[in-house]
DNA sequence: AGCATTGTTTCACA
DNA sequence: TTGTGAAACAATGC
């Protein structure tokens, strides 16, 4: 379920095992830890202790003590962080720490397309779609040929963003997917950026993206909850996209 | 059986 | 060279 919100709930997670030394390490998933070899991240980071936890966009990453590296963290598809729990009986438990005392710390995946990896580069990712400022976001977002969608889903231009927070906020907007980034007035840009902020804060204290108005209209009677007309699918950046034909333009 | 899937990376092409 | 888009990746659910 992982887009912003998610992986901020799961920062949140990591941040209360902090402190615990990490008395081992399951990093025999040879495709989720690539392009480590299983025991190289156990390695790296056995008798040390996780002491801060990060985020931007869906990339998480926490540091290590006694100058340890960072471990990055990412859900993937269908990710998330469990503490504490007894293991997946059907082993979904992808990668995992645990600590002296007997605590866990499991990176829970069904699909596989989760990522544990030591030192992370984060080069070619954009700014966090929730800090980015909205100059920054005009500046990334609203330019090129690529319709909106597209690029609010790519995550060098600002990270965080899925599909369907893609599709709440364009909706929120009233903004078409298919507009041509570049060719967004300026004031339309700003109502995209302030509507996204929203969002994001919205998704994370109601508990996930899921909580949006406009994605039940995916699965249900497939008319917009505002105008009521038949929603439009096809796919836009490479997704999956909804949207009222009416109401956004 | 076949298709879709809340993500990212790689590769082909303009 | 840069930007865009499609395919590949893994595994599950409808």
């Amino acid at each position: 379920m992982p887009e912003l919100p998610e992986a901020e709930r799961a920062r949140r997670q990591i941040e209360r095992v902090l402190g615990r030394e990490i008395v081992s390490v399951d990093d025999t998933d040879s495709y989720v830890c690539r392009p480590h070899a299983p025991g190289e991240i156990a390695a790296a980071i056995t008798g040390r202790t996780l002491t801060e936890a990060h985020r931007r966009g869906k990339f998480l990453w926490v540091e290590t003590s006694d100058g340890g590296p960072d471990l990055g963290l990412h859900l993937g598809m269908a990710g998330s962080i469990v503490l504490d729990g007894h293991r997946a009986p059907n082993g979904w438990d992808r990668f995992a720490l645990e600590f002296a005392g007997g605590g866990r710390m499991a990176l829970r995946d069904k699909r596989r397309l989760g990522r544990a990896v030591i030192e992370p580069d984060f080069s070619h990712i954009g700014p966090d779609a929730g800090e980015v400022t909205a100059k920054e976001f005009r500046d990334r977002v609203g330019r090129g040929s690529a319709p909106i969608k597209a690029k609010l889903l790519d995550q060098g231009a600002i990270a965080g963003v899925g599909n369907l927070l893609a599709d709440e906020v364009l909706w929120q907007a009233k903004v078409s997917p298919q507009a041509i980034a570049g060719e967004i007035s300026r004031p339309r840009l700003n109502r995209l950026y302030e509507q996204l902020q929203a969002s994001i804060a919205d998704a994370i204290a109601k508990g996930g993206v899921h909580t949006g108005v406009v994605i039940p209209a995916r699965k249900g009677s497939g008319t917009c909850p505002r105008c009521d007309a038949p929603m439009t699918r096809a796919t836009i950046g490479g997704r999956t996209t909804w949207w009222c034909p009416r109401c956004q333009r």
